[in-house]
RNA sequence: GGCGGGUUGGCGGAGAGGUUACGCAGCGGAUUGCAAAUCCGUGUAGACCGGUUCGAUUCCGGUACCCGCCUCCA
């Protein structure tokens, strides 16, 4: 099967062609751990938790390798362990799972390697002093700087030239900086800050090292995919790109860039100011199911703003316990997925458009692959969720005493009764089908089992 | 100011140079004592102005408006 992304790089949707088919490789931008991850946090993840998926479909699940980081060492992290007075490692430890459980609650999987910044210091010192050794940083008051000018293809990415950016710049420049664009790769510390030996003196890494330094170890010179939000392109990706690529000037780093775009609430973005921002736990909390969230963010392509709103929120719901219900009671799960919704997704992860496969095959009656399907897209595990499941009640006394009040009230014309009991029940949450065959009563989620006892 | 992206029917949201996206809502019908649920049918929309073409919503150029990044940010 064909894969197409289309590739920042390039800005042009490319035949996706791995270095080496036995091994894809993909390395996706992962948290600061400092605190809950918001509802944007989790839109890259899923996007490329899709991408994973379709890695391993296509190539085999033993033939992919996927790279996410936690950044665990960072000036927020600092901040809120001053703020808070608990120690770093407290927080970074109880952030990390906290990302790794919201995370798994929308059906995200785990990636191969998660590795953490600060288990990577040795790595970054010794990336930091090929870098100066090779003329491209400097050492400066303690501080480490990258060269900017000494990396031709500076900007590439990001479609920036270094000369528009300094004129266009808002920010003081650091006096130690040889040229304003320049970057730290290396910070002193002092004694109340996180600190490691180094010799520049002890100090730690700055942002955009550890990705490099992480991605060489673990997926060498040269890899197939990079990943992270757009915010990234500029400066995160484009300062780790320099540094890898005067580093390893024999590699090339990532082949195919991907980036997907930001997340809106209710049509602004989302920021504590505007009182629209929320965690994934705090919408799990309200009793959003994963998959919902998932659906949702599922719903848009990934290279175009979604926009979370409570009314997506309803639909998906309402979609999604359709078809758990219609799949809860068919076959089980066919051995593939469907190929048209494997086939959307290949398509540059035209995940609007597998879902609309999921509706054809819902509609058709193809509940094997609709299960397949769904479980392929990370939207159903191997049962059907608690959330979408019919209460387990026994009706069937209301059944026959709706059943006997129409068959009398068929007769008589009467039908006050029946209404009267098919208002208390459907009150109560229970669905009401009345046909010629007989009477079905179908509780639902909103089940209200004391409202049924009252009105007896 | 620089860079990047967007503008599709009531709403959400895709693909494709010429043939139905799809979902939700709506409308009509079947069904029902009436409903609900279900099923069937139903919507030529593509910001604006030019250009290329036999033909463009789809390609190219311009205009307008919107958004993101340029500072920690996913």
């Amino acid at each position: 099967m064909e894969l197409f992304l289309t590739n920042t790089a390039t800005r042009r949707k490319e035949l996706f062609t791995p270095l080496k088919a036995a091994d894809v490789r993909m390395y996706v931008c992962g948290p600061t751990v400092y605190d809950r991850a918001h509802l944007g946090n989790a839109r890259p993840v899923i996007v490329f938790d899709v991408l994973y998926r379709l890695l391993r479909h296509i190539y085999g699940a033993d033939h992919v390798t996927y790279v996410r980081n936690f950044t665990d060492v960072d000036d927020k992290i600092n901040a809120r362990a001053a703020d808070s007075g608990r120690s770093i490692g407290a927080i970074t430890a109880e952030t990390t799972q906290w990302f790794l459980d919201d995370m798994g609650a929308v059906g995200a999987m785990e990636p191969d390697h998660m590795p953490r910044a600060t288990q990577y210091i040795p790595q970054m010192v010794a990336m930091i002093s090929d870098l100066i050794d090779k003329g491209h940083a400097y050492a400066k008051d303690g501080h480490v700087l990258f060269r900017v000018r000494s990396y031709q293809d500076y900007g590439k990415l990001s479609g920036r030239s270094v000369d528009d950016m300094i004129a266009g710049a808002r920010v003081e420049v650091a006096p130690f900086k040889e040229d304003p664009m320049d970057f730290v790769l290396w910070k002193p510390s002092d004694a109340a800050q996180p600190g490691w030996d180094s010799p520049w003196g002890r100090g730690r890494p700055g942002w955009h090292i550890e990705c490099s330094a992480m991605a060489h170890e673990l997926l060498g010179e040269s890899f197939d995919i990079h990943g992270g939000g757009n915010d990234l392109m500029f400066p995160h990706h484009e300062n780790e790109i320099a540094q890898s690529c005067c580093a390893h000037p024999g590699g090339g780093f990532a082949q195919v860039w991907l980036h997907n775009e930001m997340l809106q609430v209710e049509g602004k973005k989302m920021s504590k100011s505007l009182g629209n921002f929320f965690t994934v736990r705090d919408l799990l909390d309200q009793g959003v199911p994963g998959e919902v969230i998932r659906f949702v963010m599922l719903s848009t392509h990934y290279r175009k703003p979604m926009d979370w709103t409570e009314k997506k929120r309803d639909e998906a719901m309402a979609t999604l316990q359709k078809w758990y219900t219609q799949v809860g009671s068919g076959p089980a799960a066919a051995a593939d997925p469907d190929p048209g919704v494997v086939g959307c997704l290949a398509d540059d992860l035209n995940t609007a458009g597998a879902i609309a496969g999921l509706h054809q095959l819902s509609l058709t009656g193809q509940a094997a692959a609709l299960r397949a399907s769904l479980q392929f897209l990370g939207l159903m595990g191997e049962t059907v969720p608690d959330w979408a499941l019919a209460p387990q009640v026994d009706l069937s006394d209301w059944v026959a005493r709706l059943s006997a009040a129409r068959q009398s009230a068929l007769q008589s014309k009467d039908f006050s009764e029946v209404d009267r009991l098919k208002a208390l029940l459907t009150g109560a949450g229970v669905e009401v089908r009345m046909s010629k065959a007989g009477v079905d009563l179908v509780p639902g989620s909103g089940f209200d089992a004391a409202r049924l006892e009252t009105g007896a």
